[in-house]
DNA sequence: TAGAGCTATGGAAACGTTACCGGTAACGGT
DNA sequence: ACCGTTACCGGTAACGTTTCCATAGCTCTA
């Protein structure tokens, strides 16, 4: 453990810590030349101020807290960087948060408030539900990207922001091109977690299509894949299962691209041409859907755009120059060659 | 900004702030009525501990932080996984930290150092060469993952660790295999920042087995990828140029399975088929690569080995038992679809 | 019954900074 | 010769914790 402090250094220097201290701020009232030798010292001697100390004190740190749940996900990639590009812009400092399987993103933020001087947070990914409590806890703004606006029923919407599609019409619109397509047996591969989140607004909108249409839901069309991390195997083992199940499909709605690849694989592995005998379509619309064979149908989410949005909304509410709002994007459904007129 | 401090709590409480504190970290010598009491106003108010100022006093906290340059990438998905239960396990807390593009990782850690209680560091992925001198000041036990021991020519190899697989070796294989199914003209996708590096290696593994095998290496079929970031696009893009050039090549050899993936499409679009006309490798064995049509032939990496025995070591390095070590684990070449014998 | 040994508590000194408040010296202008 | 500035700098009080030490009230034991 570095035992050098800022008191070491001005003993070394025979100067008082303030001075010091200003040296390392580079503050105005100091000598070019005190301030020089100081450095000097401080070089040497390998010091680093103490982080902890500091925030104590310190109170004009502008830093804002992003917090991913799952941020090894290459969904979150292109919004990280926007991120990055705007937090640097504006000078703030940034605090890029991985949050863990185990963790409560609310939690994490709230710990994170106390340790530095937080200006602001941002969640992407997450539970699209939390305790009103909790949110209410946190004492600067927050804004929810990727996730609606129904986080928390019993919590005043002006207490927070979102940035996000409609997932749930958005779902709508898939699947209506599915049976716009003549698709009537539509499988959906979605995710089994009871807590309530976006995947299932968008299982709402696959059945409100199918009502529409006046196509009856399926029970065992409807797949859950086992885990709640989404990966490719996971797409392919409940894709296997579907087939193996022998029920008779002849679309598949993945509820996030990577199943939607792993889909393919499985659909191909079987000797199931996509999408000659099966059409199949993702969401999300994440850069590998442009790159898998056969390129995939999907429904892009701009993620660019929520995420400068959620971005330019933090910003403003920081600088009271506007109060919380729910912004809904629409998405963009790209048509790959995974799907096709039925015969 | 929650104003409300241990003080408050204690004077609402109408004890001292050490029975508060007392409380608050589940100490012994606490009469359980007190700490009831205590605690039922600590949730009523919402009081959260200040970290900065607990880290100050604290000196026990158990914590490793791992740095990884660019956590969105894919590749770095299974090693997280293996850290967070390793960590868990042990019961330490975990700083998971995304560093910036912009960021030097090793001024990331050294100010991470101070600001928790670290007692080791890992570091996976970002720059192959460290100034020495910085390493140095990091007062804890660090090791690289992924990244081999030539970090820093300058510092004694017995103050950090490394472990990974033998780049260059394994690359040689790679292009060993290559030239043992026929073919002479091997194109390479690589990276063209000059910062020392990984890369840099399975460069040198590249020309080695050409030269091993009496081919001279050609300029033309060398070709460098714009960015340091690794995507499809990015892997795309110079396929194509490579194709436009009008250079023949009966193999190409990526870097990285991200880019290999672009250059099947870009193949693809061409009309250039995988592997009739043109085998294709990769490098890193991630998911991916058995999920692509056709599946990759790619050189596996043991990410969750080298994470586990990174986290191994760490913690063996941190109790003493071990000193600094540094370990090489095998690659594995994984023949997929997209390679085959020339005709 | 005096002292020893608990249990539960409070007081206060750190931890390493920063920021405010003064103070000294030098210098120029009247 | 005096005063007002200015340029530097040092001392010290916070910041919110934890931890050591002291103490008060007990219960035991010899």
């Amino acid at each position: 453990m570095s035992e050098i402090t800022i008191v070491e250094i001005a003993r070394r220097c025979g100067v008082g810590v303030s001075t010091v201290s200003r040296a390392i701020n580079n503050h105005s009232d100091i000598n070019p030349e005190t301030k020089k030798r100081i450095m000097e010292v401080i070089r040497e001697t390998g010091y680093i101020p103490n982080n902890s100390a500091r925030n104590l004190k310190r109170t004009d740190a502008k830093c804002i807290a992003v917090l991913v749940r799952g941020i090894t996900n290459p969904f979150f990639a292109p919004m990280i960087e926007v991120v990055e590009k705007e937090v640097e812009e504006r000078k703030y400092a940034l605090v890029m948060r991985h949050v863990e399987s185990h963790e409560d993103e609310v939690d994490v933020a709230l710990e994170l408030e106390k340790e530095k001087r937080l200006r602001g947070i941002i969640f992407m990914g997450g539970a699209a539900k939390h305790s009103a409590e909790k949110i209410k806890q946190l004492s600067v703004p927050v804004v929810f990207a990727t996730i609606g606006s129904d986080i928390a029923d019993d919590l005043s919407r002006n207490e927070y922001s979102t940035v996000s599609v409609d997932d749930e019409k958005e779902s709508f619109k898939v699947v209506e091109y599915l049976i716009g397509l003549g698709h009537k047996k539509i499988a959906i591969l979605t995710e089994g977690s009871d807590t309530p989140s976006i995947v299932k607004l968008r299982l709402k909108g696959y059945l409100g299509a199918l009502e529409k249409h006046g196509i009856k839901p399926d029970e065992k069309l409807i797949r859950y894949v086992d885990r709640r991390i989404y990966t490719f195997s996971n797409g392919y083992d409940t894709t296997k299962a579907l087939i193996e199940s022998g029920e008779k499909f002849t679309a598949l709605y993945c509820i996030s691209d990577v199943l939607a690849v792993g889909a393919l694989r499985a659909l191909a592995d079987s000797g199931i041409k996509v999408p000659e005998d099966v059409s199949v379509v993702g969401y999300d619309g994440q850069e590998i859907a442009e790159y898998c064979v056969p390129r995939l149908t999907t429904l892009r989410q701009p993620m660019v755009d929520i995420s400068k949005e959620a971005m330019k909304l933090l910003f403003s509410i920081i600088d009271k120059e506007s109060g919380h709002k729910h912004i809904v994007f629409p998405g963009e459904l790209i048509i790959g060659e995974s799907t096709r007129k039925i015969k």
